[in-house]
DNA sequence: ACAGCCATGTAACTTGTTACATGATTTT
DNA sequence: AAAATCATGTAACAAGTTACATGGCTGT
């Protein structure tokens, strides 16, 4: 849900049509997730049928800007009061896929960790290369994504990692 | 894609029909994800449709068995052989979250990260309290998740650290 | 008898996503 | 004049999810 939320965010700041909201998100995320245009219109279509924005129609003009309701700011505060994930936590494709390996012996379950850890580390090295390449004066919200990235990557080697010690203390 | 990839694994072990695809899958992820029952029809009848697997008609009876084909275990073999993630990463909406409060100003950064900060710490010592009380014979799966859930949650308690370090030194 | 689990399936829906058609405006 | 970007929108679909209808089988 966070393509919703966001365009609400934006239009909390003040109105805008749809092409902006791209290119706004883009920029505020970095542009590190593309947002396809299209999907800002059908957004904005399901927002506005649930009342959370409407159009402003001026005079009948190609250019058509959206304006964010009173319900919609309720929506938009309710998204940044609650905490992000929780209770079950989302499903992790990564964990699945070790767990699956290993209860149904359908892979390799080492092989996978091997993979994995070298495609994460080489992610790793790329964060850093970024991050000395910027500028922490005028990107910072590319900074703090490398930051998130880099946090999570070192998160899920110490996984793999770990996964290896108890998987093969089992085996071995 | 987890759902379609996990019935393909089990059915790479033994046919089965689809309400023990239900219950494998979730005594095999420790319980933590449950699955709708519904879902493993559906999934069953998409992963039909693309020809990854196929019914095996006992004589009309309800139950209904499932085979995994010769495509089906390729794309298996192709799901366990492919890194999770990577480029772009998939979308974090904590990070979202927090870039777009900064950036369009529609929310208290710094609420938004001590409300993040209070919830994650609390769900990690669940995380801790679980692991003593389970048993590292019996139940693997479960402690590999723990294993998993709580690394994220110390990475992205880490990350909120930075994250108040570094737009505080910008703002102060 | 009845509660609870085993079992199958359909309908309706959500969010996210891409491909396509169409044209105006701006820059080179 | 051509290319790039700005701009709007539709159609179609993927994957996930829930609610509902239906019934058999098992243990108390």
């Amino acid at each position: 849900m966070s393509v919703r939320h966001s365009l609400l965010a934006i239009l909390a700041e003040r109105p805008a049509h749809g092409y902006g909201l791209k290119s706004r998100f883009e920029r505020d995320t970095a542009g590190i997730w593309p947002l396809n245009v299209g999907q800002v219109y059908t957004t904005l279509a399901r927002l506005e049928r649930d009342g959370l924005v409407v159009p402003r129609d001026d005079g009948g003009g190609a250019r058509q800007e959206w304006r964010i309701t009173k319900p919609g700011r309720a929506a938009l505060a309710a998204w940044y009061d609650a905490p992000v994930a929780g209770d079950p936590p989302e499903r992790d494709e990564l964990a699945i896929k070790i767990l699956l390996a290993v209860a149904t012996r359908s892979a390799d379950a080492g092989r996978i960790l091997q993979n994995q850890r070298t495609a994460t580390m080489r992610r790793l090295q790329e964060y850093t290369r970024h991050r000395r390449e910027a500028d922490p004066e005028r990107e910072l919200p590319w900074i703090l994504l490398l930051d998130a990235f880099t946090l999570k990557a070192e998160a899920e080697i110490k996984w793999l990692d770990r996964c290896e010690a108890r998987l093969g203390r089992r085996s071995g």
